[in-house]
Order: structure tokens, then C-alpha cells, then sequence
DNA sequence: AGGTTAATTGACTTGTCAATCAACAAAAAC
DNA sequence: GTTTTTGTTGATTGACAAGTCAATTAACCT
């Protein structure tokens, strides 16, 4: 039965599975074999390529951290204008990819796991760095010297919101959160003006 | 050595000792025997009076959650003035209490155990909604028929705030916090007035 | 004094789960 | 065609933790 190459296919399964199940459990308390066994696997080629349930974990949080830049990145390139930056920052935050119900749960436990792992603390601040610069290049040209002031206040309001929807248990309205940073955004700008 | 009336003292303690060891620990991942430590008792008597732990983490919530509504009752009770009440509210959030890293751990948790345990998610949900409706009527004055949106967006600024405290090793700076919320309300104010 | 009740615990049961290991299957290398 | 490497798993181990229980101590009541 065994194919070659199979290490690369059986981490990315492995990894999907482990963000599926810790957003559907709600908890990082998801045993290996759960995991294994949604990804087509035994516990013991989970703990063969990972190593530990620990690594396993931050695998998945990288992921989901990449899936996110990668999507910042690709709303940031079709942007136009500076406002226009700054909208497709937070709409990347928005996207039906990130703004699911699992997905949404599996960061808020990676943000536990950041309470207990240092590795896990340092991916999480890498991100929020990037996205603070982020915000800060884009408002730069709207704002000026309050800048990253502003990227402060619209960061925590992001994530804000996005905590918000671990608690309802509503469909996530990806559009509406948008909504309610750019009329932060807006009144901040307005701000600026007078 | 059993004296009488020991019940309150003890599940007092077992709450505040679940608070701290959770806030420690960074996790749901406290055993009983930890906390009963803690505590002074054995494992044993945490379970004659809560029965299980989860009943023991929902008093702890409980307890959280009723210190954080008293702190913003005592505020409200002196505040002056429309824009006096909204601070109140504000500040009783990153009180001294309430922002301290172990508490903010705490905090953090309870959002995971509402994720699994219905009966945290609607302790959460009660919280939200009080904040919600506080931080509306005392918007009203200053915002009119915008007050509720307002209220929304201050709320999940408040949250996103408190949320990053648990992220940052720096020590909780609870002037700031406030300073970040005031800021966005008085931008949104300012709108509302041109 | 004797019975009831609250407080308290150490020892035990039961279950679970991360991690390991020994073994097997097949492709690749030689 | 044997040997090595890669993929894979069932079974096992060792640790640990939630919850139970029977037994003990002392206060209170009558």
C-alpha cells in the first residue's frame, strides 16, 4: 500500500483535520487520535511526522496564520487607494475563509495556547505586528502622525469583532463586521479633517 | 477540627483559588487537586461542594462576572454627565480588578468553556448584553438614534482591548486602555455633531 | 450521654490519552 | 534478489485526573 511521497499530503491532512476538530470541540482538549482519524490516519503516523500533540498544534496555527497573510496580501494587491488598503485589510480579516464558525474557534484556543507555549505567543505577536504595520502603512497617507494610533484602535476593534462571533451563535455576517470598522475608520478620518 | 458554617468560606475559596489557578495556568487544564490545593482543601471536598468541575468553573465565571458588574454599578452610581457615564463603564473594565493578567487568563477561558458548556455561553451572553445596553443608554443623550451601533462598536473595542492584554508580557496599563476607547468615542462623537 | 449532622479526608476506581514500540508492506537502491 | 528506506499500524505502556466512598472528627441538639 505504501506510496512514496505520502509525508507532505499526510501533514496537510493532519493539520486540516486538527483545525477542523479544535473548532468543532471549541477546546484544544482534542485528543491525537480524533484528529488522526478524521485525517484518514493512526495516532501513530500523527505522532510520526509531528513528533508531539504540541508541534501538531503550532503546524496548524502557522497554517492558519498563512492562510490569513496570504489573503491579506492578495486583497492588498488589487487595492486601490489608501483607503482602499485599509478596507482590504479588514475584509481579508472578514473573509468567508477566516470568518467561519470553526475558524473562529480555532483562534481563539490558539490564543490559550499562546498563554502556555512560548512558540505559540511568538506566531501570534509576529501576526499582530504585521497587521498593526499593516494598518500603519495603509492609514499613513489618511492620518498622517496619528497613524498608528489609529491602526491600534481599528486593530483591537478587528479583533474585537471577531472575538464577538465565538459567542453568537448566529451565521457569521462577514459583511457587517466590515461595516463596523470602516465606520470607525470613516469617523476617525472625518476626525483628521476638521 | 470540623467547625460549623464552613460551606461559604470554603466554596469562596475553591472559587477564587479556581480564578487564580486557571489565570496561572493560562488554561482550562487546572486539575481539581490544584485548585483544592490552593485552596487548603482536598480534592475530595471541591467535589462534595461543587459536585463536578465544571459547576466549580461556572461559580468561578459567576464570581468574575459579579465583580465586573458591581465595579461598573459603583462607577455609574458617581459618574456625571452623559460622557461621565460612558466612562465609568470604560474604566470599570480595565479597572486594577479586572485587568490583571491573571484575571484577563481567566477571562480568556471563559470564552473557550462558553465554546463547549451552554450554560457559560449564556453567563457570557447576559454580560455582553448588559454592557450592551448599559453603554446604549448612556450613549442615547450623545448619540440619539445612533447609540446602539455606537454601543456595538465600543463594545467590541473594549473586548478587542482586553483581548490583547492577554498577548502582551508588559504589564497591564489600564490608563491607556481607556485612553484608546475614549479616543474612538470622542471621534465618533465629534462625527454625530457635524 | 447519645444521636444527628456538617466537615473533611485518604484511598480507590475507572477511564483516558500521549507517546512508544515492534512489526509489516512496498517501493527504491544496489 | 537482497538490502535499505519510507509508510503504516495495532498493541502497549505509563501517567494522570475526575469522581466515589467509607471512615473520622467534632460541633450541636435534646
Amino acid at each position: 500500500m505504501p506510496k512514496l511521497g505520502m509525508e507532505p499530503i499526510r501533514k496537510a491532512a493532519l493539520v486540516k483535520a486538527a483545525i477542523v476538530e479544535i473548532g468543532r470541540a471549541g477546546s484544544l482538549d482534542v485528543t491525537v487520535g480524533q484528529i488522526a482519524r478524521r485525517a484518514g490516519v493512526s495516532t501513530a503516523l500523527a505522532h510520526h511526522y509531528f513528533g508531539s500533540k504540541e508541534t501538531l498544534f503550532l503546524a496548524a496555527m502557522r497554517h492558519v496564520l498563512a492562510l490569513y497573510g496570504a489573503e491579506v496580501r492578495g486583497a492588498l494587491a488589487v487595492a486601490r487607494g489608501p483607503r482602499g488598503r485599509v478596507q482590504a485589510i479588514v475584509a481579508a480579516s472578514f473573509s468567508p475563509a477566516n470568518f467561519r464558525r470553526e475558524v473562529v474557534g480555532a483562534w481563539l484556543n490558539f490564543y490559550v495556547l499562546a498563554q502556555t507555549v512560548p512558540q505559540a505567543r511568538r506566531l501570534l505577536t509576529v501576526y499582530q505586528r504585521r497587521l498593526q504595520s499593516n494598518l500603519t502603512h495603509a492609514l499613513r497617507p489618511l492620518a498622517g502622525a496619528r497613524a498608528p494610533d489609529l491602526a491600534l484602535r481599528l486593530g483591537a476593534l478587528i479583533d474585537g469583532v471577531y472575538l464577538r462571533q465565538a459567542l453568537t451563535t448566529d451565521a457569521p455576517d462577514g459583511a457587517a463586521a466590515v461595516a463596523t470598522v470602516m465606520a470607525a475608520l470613516d469617523c476617525a478620518l472625518q476626525e483628521e479633517r476638521s
